[in-house]
DNA sequence: TGTTTTCCATACGCTACCGTATGCATTCCA
DNA sequence: TGGAATGCATACGGTAGCGTATGGAAAACA
């Protein structure tokens, strides 16, 4: 658009005596790319969007990646690591606080401050939908994390069964809710997630 | 391809003495266009796609839609009459039966042979992520049926908190299940579902 | 039977992408 | 300090998709 012949300086920033050379490397990419994501979907993820909200042009992304079906794979690799590294986070507590923390669980996901999460979730599964990648490292999360909230389940007491069909319940919930549109339901939707809360942890 | 130029026959129709002179109208075209979207999402739906599917050209798509939009829209309406109609039928109940008619509408959204109508679901969810207008017809559509099963609920003798919560919980479980991969997780899925009905219903 | 309407094919221009090739500037390093 | 490696820009060919324009065949109608 504004571009003067003359070459000023690749990717403006703002200050001036700084010259940037921010020099992005594959993070940084990865990163950027998980926030589109986020908002666009899968579908969204273009190689040339992805290079304009970096500043750059694609020349850089095809440096860093081989193409882009290397950014999807890489893209799924980190979200498995971090989902798998946040889970374990979550689920591990000191005995008798079990409750407590399915509780937290529940809460942290529905958490509007993890909207973005959330999205991204929501990104993945329906990628999942299409792709046999993601498909495959959506399974192995889900597997992964309902193996931890059953182990919390089963400490409180709970018979392996009930332990396992609860885990289940437990996720389908949060995951369920954030597709839904019910915010005109209920003059008080809070209170409404808190008691489901309360039916899926059983007490 | 293999286009003699004499033009044989449009829509070559297997059987040979009867000229087809099929004659789509909108409807055919919409409901081969819910096919698609059930399969490939709405960013599958491509109007050069879908008239191949058809055996037309996108000739004759321009003769019965302004534009793509004008598909999709269509495609939202007649969706949210069919849910709309489909949630009354499942929750109009004889007095006394209301606990069967939630199991049985819990079961319905799980079957396999309702797969294609829940392929549908989740890709207009998807879709409702990023279009105001798909939106709009999933809030309709959840806070009418919303409203079907919380009426069951409180038919059943339940204080109208709980009803109200324990409709939205149905709801989010069927569709959060539906978006989970979870068939490694138990040696019978099915019995893990129907645990997961009875804490729903609360029977 | 001639005319109008309906329904579709074909051809076109345009944009958004993907991936490659190549060149240029900066940085690293000997 | 000069040459190699790094990181990116630019230009190109190719495909897919949208929407338009136009023509033509079949059907409906008069």
């Amino acid at each position: 658009m504004e571009n003067n012949s003359v070459k000023p300086s690749p990717r403006s920033s703002a200050t001036k005596n700084k010259p940037p050379r921010v020099q992005l490397d594959r993070n940084n990419w990865i990163e950027t790319a998980i926030d589109v994501l986020a908002r666009d979907g899968v579908a969204g993820l273009r190689v040339e969007v992805l290079a304009k909200r970096c500043g750059v042009t694609k020349g850089s992304f095809y440096w860093h990646f081989r193409d882009r079906q290397d950014l999807l794979s890489a893209i799924l690799a980190r979200w498995q690591e971090g989902r798998i590294r946040d889970i374990e986070k979550v689920t591990t507590v000191t005995p008798g606080m079990e409750q407590e923390r399915l509780h937290y669980a529940i809460n942290v996901y529905g958490a509007n401050r993890n909207r973005k999460g959330m999205q991204i979730e929501l990104a993945i599964r329906d990628w999942a939908r299409h792709d046999p990648l993601a498909a495959e490292v959506v399974e192995s999360v889900d597997l992964y994390r309902l193996e931890c909230t059953r182990r919390l389940f089963a400490a409180t007491g709970m018979a392996d069964e009930e332990a396992k069909s609860r885990s289940l319940l437990l996720y389908a919930c949060v995951f369920g809710l954030s597709l839904m549109h019910y915010n005109r339901f209920d003059a008080n939707p809070e209170s409404l997630k808190q008691r489901i809360a309360s039916y899926i942890v059983s007490d």
